[in-house]
DNA sequence: CCCAAAATAT
DNA sequence: CATATTTTGG
């Protein structure tokens, strides 16, 4: 088993945190439109790059790379440290129509790129479904709850099924006991979830186990798990874009050897336990629960400031 | 060419 | 909303 470990915590430095999770629950992704709007409107606005200190390493690019001009759909929204925008506002979420008006923009036929999941997104999500619980954790409360721009109910409930999937076999897996469960074939035999590499970096909290009986209600299920860290204080964050790390491993894990340091962060920081939250309605908004956390950021200087705090009905 | 992730269809 | 299937990217 010892070696078991070796592996898992290999991938560690891969992917993995750098400079995020500082944010209570609210990112707002670039929506494509807005990038190319931002990457036409903005023009080198660089300012000083007065980052906190420098930026750090591997990220995204630093750089935003030349937009696809006219009629080219731009998937590269990515613009992890566009400077913030003075702007107050945080436009459309969706990008299907904005702007009806604005100059040159091609409101028809244009197509979300495609949404990268990345494990700082995905760990909102589990968030989101961790404090929601099995009951209301369903596509539109998820999405709600993040409070991603740019971020659809489709792409959630995309994922969430897969995430369902990869929960499904890690229980199925771990006491199933029996055998061998033959019936794989060729299928990962990993018991342990060396497969999913997006899965397996999240913290995961206990999870609500499958059941899915309707009648037993354990009131709020909420896992005491210090899965609730969200730190504060977070830039906004394109996920679109190229992850920078790929992701397949051209079948069989063979290529390992990464003598890298071994440093990783503690997975742990144990927060404050957040409260419950009060049955909410299934449809109605509801104020959002106990995400009260702190938004007051760097009000100081960028003015930067976070207003997504409720759904102000905006979806 | 195969696999996995996301999108899309049912 | 959940599951199945198709598409797309790597």
């Amino acid at each position: 088993m010892r070696e078991d470990d070796s592996n898992w915590f290999s991938r560690w430095e891969e992917e993995l945190p750098s400079l995020e999770e500082l944010m209570p629950l609210s990112q707002t992704l670039i929506t494509p439109d807005l990038a190319l709007a931002f990457d036409i409107a903005n023009p080198s606005n660089t300012t000083t790059t007065t980052n906190n200190h420098n930026s750090s390493l591997h990220q995204n690019q630093p750089l935003p790379p030349p937009p696809p001009p006219p009629a080219a759909v731009s998937p590269t929204p990515t613009n992890p440290l566009a400077s913030p925008p003075p702007n107050s506002g945080d436009f459309g979420v969706d990008s299907g129509e904005l702007g009806s008006g604005a100059a040159g923009d091609e409101p028809r036929t244009l197509k979300r790129p495609r949404l990268v999941w990345t494990p700082q997104l995905h760990k909102r999500f589990v968030d989101a479904v961790a404090h929601l619980g099995i009951k209301n954790a369903v596509p539109k409360t998820i999405m709600q709850l993040m409070n991603v721009d740019g971020l659809t109910r489709e792409n959630v409930a995309s994922h969430l099924q897969k995430y369902r999937l990869y929960l499904k076999r890690m229980q199925g897996l771990s006491s199933g006991g029996g055998g061998g469960t033959g019936g794989g074939g060729g299928l990962t035999g990993g018991t342990d979830a060396a497969t999913d590499h997006l899965f397996a970096s999240s913290p995961v909290p206990a999870h609500f186990l499958h059941s899915g009986r309707p009648n037993s209600d354990h009131f709020l299920p909420f896992v005491p798990v210090a899965a609730l860290q969200h730190h504060h204080h977070q830039q906004q964050m394109a996920a679109v874009g190229h992850p920078q790390l790929p992701s397949q491993y051209h079948r069989q894990m063979g290529h390992f050897g990464s003598p890298t340091n071994g440093q990783f962060e503690h997975p742990f920081l144990p927060r404050q336990t957040q409260q419950p939250v009060h049955r909410m309605g299934a449809s109605v908004p509801n104020t959002v629960p106990g995400y009260v956390e702190d938004l007051e950021s760097v009000n100081g200087n960028g003015g930067r400031k976070v207003l997504t705090l409720f759904p102000t009905g905006d979806d």
